[in-house]
DNA sequence: TGTCATCTTATGGTATACCATGATATGGAG
DNA sequence: CTCCATATCATGGTATACCATAAGATGACA
């Protein structure tokens, strides 16, 4: 009976699924600028759908954060949120600390295993040095540790922060020298879980995000003192910008 | 026909927003049963707006979490997250704590003021005996710490977990002999913060949300054993759930 | 020439109509 | 009574049409 080979593929993704997640990815890969007006028959068109498709993604990205609606304006995609970095930052140290500690208090060696090969690629992704790539690795990494630590909750929080700080996180990982310690601390994090100690295992991912948190903070006094930039700019905007 | 106890009357906000806030409301006050089909062109006629609306706001209470998309069934008001009540009462203990220990280290004695008010209005709530009422004014007083804790973020995300153990929290409250163990808490956390104990209050906001927590676990266990209600009945629904 | 009123246009908001598909219910044939 | 064909319904997806408003362009008058 349990023949799948000619079972139809019952995931079949809907047209505003993937209009979504083609959104979403546009605007963390910054093919869309923060601040950068979202019109919405133009994204019609540049997406091949139509207005009402392009209607309920904007509304689901609005609430996921991604996407700010401007009043009388419409659409625009949502700053970062400078003004709560701090508390950002804190709350990832805090959710990613209880993660480690309760993956190193009760994950299988299955997991481990696949913590560790996780692991592993995101040093591929540091050798290689696109920044996409290390922060698509990074966040594999995470995932794990919290499907690890049985945190999935956590783990939507987690990412629902993430996304409101995508630019300050893409920056920390492109700077300067942030490589080696970035491994090192990331080492800490899995050597811990390994030999079963929670409370290191806690402070090492604790750590981990405090040391991006400094990066963050001198990237942000930098580009505030420098060209005032990341606020978004509202000179030309790219347009077109094609998908 | 027309059931107009929901229709709304178009005049300051956008019809959209409007209709949103009733169906949220209407939801998180079990007007729709957890569970309970949406069928998109009823709930037309129930809010006297077009379906655009209707989709657009379903779109965004799916990603409030608030409804679910069933897979070739169209939405449905979402059940509560049983597998996950551990889960989210730790991250509650864990952000209220949070909260509670920086409104105690650095809040302003007019943010205190207010926060006396907020909970002698939670004291007449309780008073009052309305369940809902209760919810509410806790609610608010929690939005009161968290904003004179300046932790607008972790207020955000406790907002959302709220929702997703709302069932939950309206049996906590009901239950019996709850209401002078809950103001005596109450009393601790505020009694820490005023009088600047940063350790204390978190730790009496941990033990507020604890014991929630012990409630809820064994109205779990009882409505497991009892007659395995709270997932939700298939058998015959409320239909139109006059609202 | 400068200012103000008006017109136009772009945009968002809302309402409908239409189609194809998949799920469910129904009812008749065997 | 069972099983299958059909009808019905709900949904996803699309295309338009209409209206209100805000921004920008135009033009008249002081």
């Amino acid at each position: 009976m349990a023949d799948d080979t000619l079972r139809i593929d019952r995931s079949a993704k809907t047209l505003r699924t993937l209009a979504l997640e083609r959104m979403r990815e546009a605007i963390m890969d910054f093919h869309f600028q923060p601040g950068e007006r979202l019109v919405e028959r133009p994204l019609c068109n540049q997406l091949g759908v139509s207005r009402s498709v392009v209607r309920e993604v904007l509304r689901q990205l609005e609430t996921e954060g991604l996407v700010q609606m401007i009043p009388g304006h419409g659409p625009a995609v949502a700053k970062p949120d400078l003004g709560r970095t701090d508390e950002i930052y804190e709350l990832r140290a805090l959710l990613e600390g209880i993660a480690a500690k309760a993956c190193a208090a009760s994950a299988t060696d299955d997991q481990i295993a696949l913590l560790d090969a996780t692991l592993a690629k995101l040093l591929e992704a540091w050798a290689s040095g696109v920044p996409a790539e290390v922060m698509r690795a990074t966040t594999k990494f995470y995932e794990a540790l919290f499907e690890s630590a049985d945190k999935r909750v956590a783990w939507e929080i987690v990412s629902g922060l993430n996304v409101r700080i995508n630019q300050l996180r893409s920056m920390t990982i492109a700077s300067a020298n942030r490589r080696e310690p970035a491994i090192a601390e990331m080492h800490e994090i899995m050597d811990a879980i390994r030999s079963r100690k929670p409370e290191a295992a806690e402070a090492a991912a604790r750590r981990h995000v405090e040391s991006a948190w400094n990066i963050a903070r001198t990237a942000l006094l930098v580009s505030g003192e420098g060209k005032a930039d990341l606020l978004g700019r509202d000179e030309a905007h790219s347009g077109q910008s094609s998908l």
